[in-house]
DNA sequence: GCGATATGTGTTATATTATTACATATCGAA
DNA sequence: TTCGATATGTAATAATATAACACATATCGC
Protein backbone atom coordinates (compact mmCIF):
# COMPACT_ATOMS: atom_id res chain seq x y z
CA UNK A 1 0.00 0.00 0.00
CA UNK A 2 2.96 2.12 1.00
CA UNK A 3 5.11 0.81 -2.12
CA UNK A 4 5.50 3.93 -3.94
CA UNK A 5 6.43 5.77 -0.74
CA UNK A 6 10.41 7.10 -1.09
CA UNK A 7 12.93 5.39 0.83
CA UNK A 8 14.70 8.82 1.73
CA UNK A 9 12.83 11.89 3.44
CA UNK A 10 12.57 12.89 -0.19
CA UNK A 11 9.96 12.20 -2.90
CA UNK A 12 12.03 10.23 -5.53
CA UNK A 13 11.44 12.82 -8.53
CA UNK A 14 9.51 9.92 -10.25
CA UNK A 15 6.84 8.99 -7.87
CA UNK A 16 3.32 8.71 -8.48
CA UNK A 17 1.89 11.89 -7.61
CA UNK A 18 -1.79 11.15 -8.09
CA UNK A 19 -1.73 7.45 -6.29
CA UNK A 20 0.49 9.50 -3.15
CA UNK A 21 -2.31 12.33 -3.18
CA UNK A 22 -5.21 9.88 -3.13
CA UNK A 23 -3.45 7.75 -0.53
CA UNK A 24 -3.18 10.69 1.61
CA UNK A 25 -6.86 11.30 0.86
CA UNK A 26 -7.79 8.24 2.03
CA UNK A 27 -5.76 8.18 5.34
CA UNK A 28 -6.92 11.21 6.47
CA UNK A 29 -10.71 10.17 5.55
CA UNK A 30 -9.75 7.27 8.00
CA UNK A 31 -8.41 8.45 10.85
CA UNK A 32 -10.97 11.11 11.21
CA UNK A 33 -13.72 8.47 10.95
CA UNK A 34 -12.30 6.53 13.62
CA UNK A 35 -11.36 9.56 15.62
CA UNK A 36 -14.98 11.12 15.17
CA UNK A 37 -13.89 13.93 13.36
CA UNK A 38 -15.28 15.72 10.48
CA UNK A 39 -13.19 15.57 7.46
CA UNK A 40 -16.27 17.45 5.52
CA UNK A 41 -15.83 18.47 1.93
CA UNK A 42 -14.02 22.09 2.66
CA UNK A 43 -11.18 20.04 4.72
CA UNK A 44 -11.16 17.90 2.41
CA UNK A 45 -10.78 20.35 -0.61
CA UNK A 46 -7.93 22.14 1.48
CA UNK A 47 -6.45 18.87 2.10
CA UNK A 48 -6.10 17.83 -1.97
CA UNK A 49 -4.87 21.39 -2.54
CA UNK A 50 -1.87 21.05 -0.20
CA UNK A 51 -1.12 17.60 -1.16
CA UNK A 52 -1.51 18.72 -5.08
CA UNK A 53 1.04 21.29 -4.52
CA UNK A 54 3.49 18.57 -2.87
CA UNK A 55 6.01 21.45 -1.67
CA UNK A 56 5.04 24.27 0.95
CA UNK A 57 2.20 26.00 -0.34
CA UNK A 58 1.06 29.22 1.42
CA UNK A 59 -2.28 30.04 2.60
CA UNK A 60 -3.54 32.78 0.11
CA UNK A 61 -2.14 30.47 -3.14
CA UNK A 62 -4.45 27.72 -1.48
CA UNK A 63 -7.52 30.37 -1.30
CA UNK A 64 -6.32 30.92 -4.83
CA UNK A 65 -6.54 27.53 -5.92
CA UNK A 66 -10.35 27.52 -4.22
CA UNK A 67 -11.47 30.65 -6.39
CA UNK A 68 -11.31 28.77 -9.75
CA UNK A 69 -14.91 28.03 -9.48
CA UNK A 70 -17.62 30.97 -9.45
CA UNK A 71 -17.14 31.25 -5.89
CA UNK A 72 -14.54 33.00 -4.06
CA UNK A 73 -13.64 32.01 -0.48
CA UNK A 74 -12.34 34.41 2.25
CA UNK A 75 -9.06 34.10 4.41
CA UNK A 76 -10.63 32.49 7.42
CA UNK A 77 -12.59 29.70 5.37
CA UNK A 78 -8.57 28.42 4.48
CA UNK A 79 -7.23 29.58 7.72
CA UNK A 80 -9.92 27.21 9.94
CA UNK A 81 -9.64 24.02 7.73
CA UNK A 82 -5.45 24.46 8.29
CA UNK A 83 -6.08 25.07 11.81
CA UNK A 84 -8.06 21.70 11.91
CA UNK A 85 -5.90 19.61 9.38
CA UNK A 86 -2.23 21.18 11.43
CA UNK A 87 -4.01 19.72 15.00
CA UNK A 88 -5.28 16.46 13.76
CA UNK A 89 -1.63 16.13 11.87
CA UNK A 90 -2.46 15.81 8.02
CA UNK A 91 -0.73 19.39 7.52
CA UNK A 92 2.40 20.54 8.76
CA UNK A 93 3.02 24.45 9.13
CA UNK A 94 6.53 25.34 7.78
CA UNK A 95 7.76 28.09 10.02
CA UNK A 96 10.53 29.61 8.73
CA UNK A 97 8.51 30.19 4.69
CA UNK A 98 4.70 30.65 6.63
CA UNK A 99 3.71 27.89 4.33
CA UNK A 100 2.09 24.24 4.96
CA UNK A 101 2.25 21.13 3.50
CA UNK A 102 0.89 17.82 3.62
CA UNK A 103 2.30 15.48 6.28
CA UNK A 104 4.01 12.29 5.25
CA UNK A 105 2.97 9.97 8.10
CA UNK A 106 -0.40 11.56 9.90
CA UNK A 107 -0.42 7.88 11.56
CA UNK A 108 1.91 7.98 14.32
CA UNK A 109 2.83 10.81 16.69
CA UNK A 110 5.56 12.79 15.34
CA UNK A 111 7.73 15.98 15.95
CA UNK A 112 7.98 17.04 12.18
CA UNK A 113 11.55 17.76 11.20
CA UNK A 114 11.76 19.06 7.72
CA UNK A 115 14.56 19.22 5.08
CA UNK A 116 14.00 22.14 3.14
CA UNK A 117 15.56 22.58 -0.36
CA UNK A 118 16.41 26.32 -1.07
CA UNK A 119 16.49 25.18 -4.83
CA UNK A 120 13.66 22.91 -5.70
CA UNK A 121 11.55 23.94 -3.11
CA UNK A 122 10.65 20.52 -2.28
CA UNK A 123 10.58 19.29 1.37
CA UNK A 124 11.83 16.20 2.92
CA UNK A 125 10.20 15.03 5.91
CA UNK A 126 12.68 13.29 8.57
CA UNK A 127 10.85 12.52 11.67
CA UNK A 128 13.88 10.56 13.48
CA UNK A 129 13.04 10.10 16.88
CA UNK A 130 16.65 9.98 17.79
CA UNK A 131 16.89 13.59 17.08
CA UNK A 132 13.46 14.58 19.15
CA UNK A 133 14.91 12.31 22.20
CA UNK A 134 17.94 13.99 22.01
CA UNK A 135 16.20 17.54 21.57
CA UNK A 136 14.14 16.72 24.86
CA UNK A 137 16.82 15.29 26.65
CA UNK A 138 18.94 18.52 26.74
CA UNK A 139 16.32 20.31 27.36
CA UNK A 140 15.18 18.73 30.51
CA UNK A 141 18.73 19.09 31.51
CA UNK A 142 18.34 23.08 31.22
CA UNK A 143 14.84 22.51 33.28
CA UNK A 144 12.66 22.93 30.42
CA UNK A 145 9.42 20.78 29.68
CA UNK A 146 9.18 20.24 26.24
CA UNK A 147 5.49 20.50 24.61
CA UNK A 148 6.67 20.83 20.87
CA UNK A 149 9.22 21.20 18.67
CA UNK A 150 9.84 22.85 15.37
CA UNK A 151 13.15 21.47 13.37
CA UNK A 152 13.23 23.24 10.02
CA UNK A 153 16.33 22.89 8.43
CA UNK A 154 17.68 24.42 5.08
CA UNK A 155 20.26 23.46 2.33
CA UNK A 156 20.02 21.43 -0.64
CA UNK A 157 19.00 18.44 -1.36
CA UNK A 158 20.74 15.40 -2.93
CA UNK A 159 19.40 16.16 -6.42
CA UNK A 160 19.82 20.07 -6.29
CA UNK A 161 23.55 19.46 -4.84
CA UNK A 162 24.13 17.50 -7.91
CA UNK A 163 23.38 19.49 -10.33
CA UNK A 164 25.30 22.43 -8.35
CA UNK A 165 28.45 20.84 -9.56
CA UNK A 166 27.21 20.03 -13.24
CA UNK B 1 33.30 39.53 32.71
CA UNK B 2 30.82 37.19 32.08
CA UNK B 3 30.16 36.39 35.38
CA UNK B 4 26.23 37.25 35.74
CA UNK B 5 25.60 34.98 33.00
CA UNK B 6 23.53 32.15 34.00
CA UNK B 7 24.61 28.66 34.43
CA UNK B 8 21.50 27.05 32.27
CA UNK B 9 20.18 28.22 28.68
CA UNK B 10 17.78 30.34 30.98
CA UNK B 11 18.78 34.15 32.07
CA UNK B 12 18.20 33.81 35.94
CA UNK B 13 15.13 35.66 36.90
CA UNK B 14 16.90 38.05 39.21
CA UNK B 15 20.12 38.41 36.67
CA UNK B 16 21.31 41.88 35.94
CA UNK B 17 19.40 43.13 32.64
CA UNK B 18 21.14 46.79 32.72
CA UNK B 19 24.65 44.75 32.70
CA UNK B 20 24.16 42.04 30.14
CA UNK B 21 22.75 44.81 27.62
CA UNK B 22 25.92 46.94 28.23
CA UNK B 23 27.80 43.54 27.42
CA UNK B 24 25.76 42.80 24.51
CA UNK B 25 26.29 46.29 22.67
CA UNK B 26 29.63 46.17 23.87
CA UNK B 27 30.24 42.82 22.54
CA UNK B 28 28.55 43.80 19.18
CA UNK B 29 30.57 47.24 18.88
CA UNK B 30 33.58 45.39 19.45
CA UNK B 31 32.75 42.59 16.55
CA UNK B 32 32.15 45.04 14.10
CA UNK B 33 35.38 47.21 14.56
CA UNK B 34 37.11 43.61 14.03
CA UNK B 35 35.74 42.34 11.20
CA UNK B 36 35.25 46.05 9.66
CA UNK B 37 31.30 45.99 9.79
CA UNK B 38 29.49 49.91 10.20
CA UNK B 39 27.68 49.31 13.78
CA UNK B 40 26.24 52.49 13.08
CA UNK B 41 23.98 54.57 15.66
CA UNK B 42 20.44 53.12 14.38
CA UNK B 43 22.07 49.47 14.25
CA UNK B 44 23.03 50.28 18.08
CA UNK B 45 19.76 51.69 18.93
CA UNK B 46 17.98 48.71 17.55
CA UNK B 47 19.80 46.28 19.18
CA UNK B 48 19.36 47.82 22.57
CA UNK B 49 15.80 47.80 22.23
CA UNK B 50 15.71 43.98 21.01
CA UNK B 51 18.13 43.52 24.18
CA UNK B 52 16.17 46.23 26.84
CA UNK B 53 12.98 43.52 25.76
CA UNK B 54 14.92 40.35 26.99
CA UNK B 55 12.44 38.41 25.59
CA UNK B 56 11.28 37.88 21.51
CA UNK B 57 10.07 41.33 19.86
CA UNK B 58 8.48 42.22 16.84
CA UNK B 59 9.59 44.35 14.01
CA UNK B 60 6.27 46.55 14.88
CA UNK B 61 7.08 46.74 18.60
CA UNK B 62 10.34 47.56 17.86
CA UNK B 63 9.32 50.76 15.89
CA UNK B 64 6.80 51.85 18.61
CA UNK B 65 9.94 52.13 20.79
CA UNK B 66 11.81 54.12 18.18
CA UNK B 67 8.77 56.32 18.00
CA UNK B 68 9.02 57.29 21.54
CA UNK B 69 11.00 60.81 20.72
CA UNK B 70 9.30 63.20 17.76
CA UNK B 71 10.18 61.43 14.98
CA UNK B 72 8.96 58.06 13.56
CA UNK B 73 10.05 55.70 11.57
CA UNK B 74 8.81 53.61 8.61
CA UNK B 75 9.16 49.85 8.49
CA UNK B 76 12.22 49.36 6.42
CA UNK B 77 14.56 51.09 8.79
CA UNK B 78 13.70 48.64 11.56
CA UNK B 79 13.78 45.88 9.16
CA UNK B 80 16.95 46.84 7.45
CA UNK B 81 18.71 47.06 10.73
CA UNK B 82 17.84 43.46 12.24
CA UNK B 83 19.24 42.29 8.54
CA UNK B 84 22.27 43.32 9.22
CA UNK B 85 22.06 42.50 13.14
CA UNK B 86 20.62 39.03 12.09
CA UNK B 87 23.05 38.35 9.43
CA UNK B 88 26.18 38.73 11.91
CA UNK B 89 24.41 37.11 14.48
CA UNK B 90 24.22 39.76 17.28
CA UNK B 91 20.55 38.90 17.06
CA UNK B 92 17.89 35.71 16.15
CA UNK B 93 14.82 35.52 14.59
CA UNK B 94 12.30 33.50 16.14
CA UNK B 95 10.40 31.66 13.30
CA UNK B 96 7.50 30.45 15.15
CA UNK B 97 7.14 34.01 16.61
CA UNK B 98 7.70 36.18 14.06
CA UNK B 99 9.64 37.83 16.08
CA UNK B 100 13.39 38.65 17.12
CA UNK B 101 15.84 38.05 20.21
CA UNK B 102 19.05 39.35 21.25
CA UNK B 103 21.81 36.23 20.59
CA UNK B 104 24.00 35.84 23.93
CA UNK B 105 26.78 34.06 22.48
CA UNK B 106 27.85 36.16 19.09
CA UNK B 107 31.11 35.39 19.57
CA UNK B 108 30.93 31.46 17.83
CA UNK B 109 29.99 29.93 14.99
CA UNK B 110 26.17 28.33 15.93
CA UNK B 111 22.91 27.13 14.72
CA UNK B 112 20.47 28.97 16.99
CA UNK B 113 18.71 26.17 19.39
CA UNK B 114 15.71 27.93 21.43
CA UNK B 115 13.60 27.39 24.48
CA UNK B 116 10.60 29.16 24.27
CA UNK B 117 8.46 28.84 27.28
CA UNK B 118 4.82 29.78 26.37
CA UNK B 119 3.73 31.36 30.14
CA UNK B 120 6.54 33.82 30.51
CA UNK B 121 7.69 33.97 27.10
CA UNK B 122 11.16 33.66 27.78
CA UNK B 123 13.79 31.97 25.41
CA UNK B 124 16.59 30.44 26.48
CA UNK B 125 19.65 29.59 24.24
CA UNK B 126 20.94 25.90 24.02
CA UNK B 127 23.54 25.83 21.28
CA UNK B 128 24.30 22.75 21.73
CA UNK B 129 26.92 20.82 19.40
CA UNK B 130 25.76 17.74 19.64
CA UNK B 131 21.99 18.38 18.55
CA UNK B 132 23.33 20.22 15.64
CA UNK B 133 25.71 17.31 14.70
CA UNK B 134 23.30 14.90 14.84
CA UNK B 135 20.35 16.65 12.29
CA UNK B 136 23.41 17.10 9.93
CA UNK B 137 24.27 13.63 10.41
CA UNK B 138 20.89 12.16 9.87
CA UNK B 139 19.98 15.00 7.07
CA UNK B 140 23.27 13.44 5.36
CA UNK B 141 22.21 10.47 5.05
CA UNK B 142 18.78 11.52 3.66
CA UNK B 143 21.56 12.75 1.09
CA UNK B 144 20.66 16.68 2.19
CA UNK B 145 23.80 19.32 2.72
CA UNK B 146 22.71 21.38 5.21
CA UNK B 147 23.52 25.24 5.12
CA UNK B 148 21.51 26.47 8.44
CA UNK B 149 19.12 24.88 11.08
CA UNK B 150 15.89 26.53 12.59
CA UNK B 151 15.25 24.76 15.73
CA UNK B 152 12.36 26.18 18.39
CA UNK B 153 11.24 24.02 21.17
CA UNK B 154 8.06 25.40 22.76
CA UNK B 155 7.15 24.14 26.67
CA UNK B 156 7.58 25.75 30.14
CA UNK B 157 10.42 26.83 31.80
CA UNK B 158 11.57 25.67 35.29
CA UNK B 159 9.80 28.35 37.22
CA UNK B 160 6.86 28.43 35.35
CA UNK B 161 6.53 24.58 35.19
CA UNK B 162 6.92 24.70 38.96
CA UNK B 163 4.20 27.68 39.12
CA UNK B 164 1.75 25.60 37.56
CA UNK B 165 1.75 22.44 40.05
CA UNK B 166 1.90 25.54 43.06
C1' DG C 1 41.53 66.61 -0.19
C1' DC C 2 38.55 65.17 -4.34
C1' DG C 3 35.62 62.66 -6.83
C1' DA C 4 33.73 57.99 -7.88
C1' DT C 5 31.54 54.20 -5.87
C1' DA C 6 29.49 51.56 -2.46
C1' DT C 7 26.82 51.46 1.52
C1' DG C 8 23.36 53.18 4.64
C1' DT C 9 19.02 55.75 5.63
C1' DG C 10 14.40 58.22 4.68
C1' DT C 11 9.96 57.92 2.68
C1' DT C 12 5.86 56.37 0.27
C1' DA C 13 3.39 52.86 -1.16
C1' DT C 14 2.05 48.24 -1.27
C1' DA C 15 2.42 43.15 -0.73
C1' DT C 16 1.78 39.22 2.17
C1' DT C 17 0.12 36.72 6.08
C1' DA C 18 -3.33 36.21 9.67
C1' DT C 19 -7.23 37.31 12.87
C1' DT C 20 -11.58 39.44 14.87
C1' DA C 21 -16.32 39.68 15.01
C1' DC C 22 -20.60 38.41 13.93
C1' DA C 23 -24.19 36.10 10.99
C1' DT C 24 -25.84 31.79 9.15
C1' DA C 25 -25.90 26.90 8.38
C1' DT C 26 -25.34 22.16 9.58
C1' DC C 27 -24.63 18.25 12.55
C1' DG C 28 -25.65 15.08 16.37
C1' DA C 29 -27.54 13.94 20.39
C1' DA C 30 -31.38 14.35 24.03
C1' DT D 1 -37.63 18.15 16.95
C1' DT D 2 -35.38 21.18 19.19
C1' DC D 3 -31.25 22.36 21.55
C1' DG D 4 -26.34 23.00 21.83
C1' DA D 5 -22.14 22.45 19.61
C1' DT D 6 -19.54 22.70 15.63
C1' DA D 7 -18.64 24.41 10.99
C1' DT D 8 -18.89 27.88 7.38
C1' DG D 9 -19.79 32.62 5.12
C1' DT D 10 -18.61 37.38 5.05
C1' DA D 11 -16.70 41.97 5.93
C1' DA D 12 -13.41 44.37 7.99
C1' DT D 13 -8.95 44.96 9.77
C1' DA D 14 -4.59 43.68 12.12
C1' DA D 15 0.12 42.22 11.88
C1' DT D 16 4.21 41.26 9.31
C1' DA D 17 7.28 42.33 5.48
C1' DT D 18 9.07 44.23 1.03
C1' DA D 19 9.61 47.20 -3.33
C1' DA D 20 11.13 51.21 -5.35
C1' DC D 21 13.30 55.30 -5.46
C1' DA D 22 15.52 59.58 -3.45
C1' DC D 23 19.03 61.26 -0.70
C1' DA D 24 22.94 61.15 2.55
C1' DT D 25 27.19 59.49 4.26
C1' DA D 26 31.30 56.68 4.32
C1' DT D 27 35.29 54.67 2.08
C1' DC D 28 38.85 54.20 -1.13
C1' DG D 29 41.80 55.20 -5.09
C1' DC D 30 44.05 58.85 -6.74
Amino acid sequence: MAAHKPATAFPAPEHDHTACIADALDAAEQTCRQDGLRFTPLRRRVLEIVWNRHAPIGAYDILDEMRDGNRAAAPPTVYRALDFLVEHGFVHKIESLNAFIGCGKPDGDHVGQFLICGACRQVGELDDPEIARLIAKKAKTAGFNVSHQTIEVMGLCRDCAGNAHA
